[in-house]
DNA sequence: TATGAATGAGGTTTCATTCAT
DNA sequence: AATGAATGAAACCTCATTCAT
């Protein structure tokens, strides 16, 4: 929907309250009331903004899990995927991060009921955790656990460039081989069982 | 200070807009007025709060930093006792994490100068990595990129919590050992070039 | 413009600092917050007020300096005229005498290019002096200073009643011959080199 | 009094409203409450500087009367000390103009019966008039009317180096020359009957 | 007598939302 | 369906005034 888009771009600019209702309008080339036969308030584009980011995500990691690769592969895929789509990844973080509905959970108190359902078929990513946990690729670790794992270490690959520019932080390699190892740290981690390495600390 | 005190309750409650400058004050038993008596404007409360945020942090940090034990122990000695007070990092986390910054960069960007060159020393954590590879203890890898991932899964022990009550996961093992399990994750993540488990992707 | 002419009757009753904007618009009979539609602020409120009534002021005396008769003729048809509509000579000079200019230096240094280039023709009144010198009607005075000596009988005759009331002066003579005889001492003052009458002073 | 002495220099430079008390007490080198134990309010200040300001120039404006030469000599003098110490003539007009009472009329109301008498005394001035007339120096105008003639081109000298500033007016003669000149138009405005000259109008 | 921290009424301005056209 | 002028609640911030010390 054009609205939606135009309101992507806004919230993404100035975040959720800063932004007007005004500008939304104006940057999708329509009237300010316009929005409203769409949308009831500035809430509920909000919100149908992340239902729509999840959709978007939820229905790319299905197709994934579809695939008739192995467990490791299927994360690997994803991962890449989603790195080389930086720029669309960092604006589907910013959206539906924990920090960020943390940020608004006045708002999303309401529609705890809209979203909630949504970020659990995200958390689908666990079955590929189970799977690879079955085919003996993986330590036993909680399904669950081993899909934030991932997700937390594909949000520091997401964020590293707007660290990078915040903090003006330098690596000696490139920005490829840094997702590269960060996804390596990721699997080395959730395989520490068989690890006959004693160097790691415990 | 009696005024931040109350202004960090608030912010963490309602988030910087929906803070109102008359519920700080409220809150800390004193008249609107008065608060502009110790601060230039709404702004400049928030950003001071950052400021305390981050120094007490990197007081924390500083403080293991000269302790008499090796590398491991110490980023161990820094999760868990982030981890013990969870309540208290989970708060500085909502203050100083990227998203949040992100979020107020309109603000951010003003006080750039004041915020930036405190995170760098909390990035000091990478002098911890970097004496970790001289002990032998981790991999080489990059000191910088070292920290941000023993950040990376703090924030995600810090934020498991916030998670469980939004979205209801549950875990089949209690919170401690959800910890510990994803500071090995990190320390194995680490480790990775003399793993001889060839498990693990590639 | 409706905005406008209510806040003329604001400004003058109350002055511009006492002018509450509520008041403005709601002697316009519109909401608060129209008026931020078709105004920056309080301040451009004002300053276009006065830009207006300058206006007024300019075409007014540009159309009797394009007339067909004398110098003398014309500065008395000016002044006369402005008598007759006191009650707008006096409102116009509440807007733009320079006490009040004075008084809102802060304001008028941020509007000096708006309104410093308009005032500048309404000294334009300065020719009809010259034309005067050359006709021999009046003495060899500076144009300048001739018109700043017209205007100040004129502000004198429009300020009487005020002053009337505020002071409780009495005259003994009717009010359109004392405006007669300030007009009248204009002329004479600016006529004296070949006064014969050496009675006065010197 | 120290606290009106650093009044009169915050009102003169800010005005009325923009004047904060805090400022007015800084500048007296004292605290802002201290102000409050000498005065009941702000208006209070500003009433009490107008009175003082009158009776200085009431004084000065009888001291001259008592003297022992003609009318015109004593308006002469008068004209031509008020010129001299221009700075301080001009801060007092800023306080008794007639269009600062106007804009301040909320708080003259008020201040009517404090003030007006005082400025009655100053109209005292009428009695050179009259006495100048008697003299046979003037013209048989009315003394009220001569002494405002009077003060309006008093009020003209004064304001001259304001115009000057704010508008950019350049004279072709100097200072002292254009002041005479307004005194010279003055006496001749008043003694028109006599006048030989048929030059000026009528 | 002098202080200055605290107060809170009151003003300006913004902007989500409505509704007549 | 589309508009955008109008609304007015709500927030920030100022500063004259008070009062405990």
């Amino acid at each position: 929907n054009l609205i939606l888009e135009s309101a992507e771009k806004v919230f993404l600019e100035k975040g959720y309250y800063p932004a007007k209702i005004e500008e939304i309008a104006q940057n999708a080339g329509i009237a300010k009331g316009t929005v409203y036969l769409y949308f009831k308030d500035k809430e509920s584009i909000y919100i149908s903004l992340i239902e729509k980011k999840l959709r978007e995500l939820t229905e790319f990691i299905n197709s994934v899990l579809k695939e008739n690769t192995n467990s490791p592969d299927k994360l690997k895929k994803i991962y890449f995927l989603l790195c080389e789509y930086m720029d669309k990844t960092q604006k589907l973080h910013a959206f539906i991060s924990i920090e960020n509905m943390k940020t608004l959970m006045h708002i999303v108190t309401k529609m705890k009921k809209r979203i909630i359902p949504k970020v659990k078929k995200v958390i689908e990513i666990s079955k590929l955790i189970e799977e690879g946990i079955k085919e003996g690729a993986f330590e036993d670790i909680d399904p669950i656990l081993g899909a934030l794992l991932f997700m937390s270490h594909l949000r520091l690959a997401m964020l590293l460039p707007l660290m990078e520019e915040l903090y003006s932080f330098e690596f000696s390699i490139d920005k490829n081989s840094v997702n590269k190892k960060i996804l390596d740290s990721f699997f080395h981690g959730i395989c520490f069982k068989n690890s006959g390495d004693k160097k790691c600390s415990e």
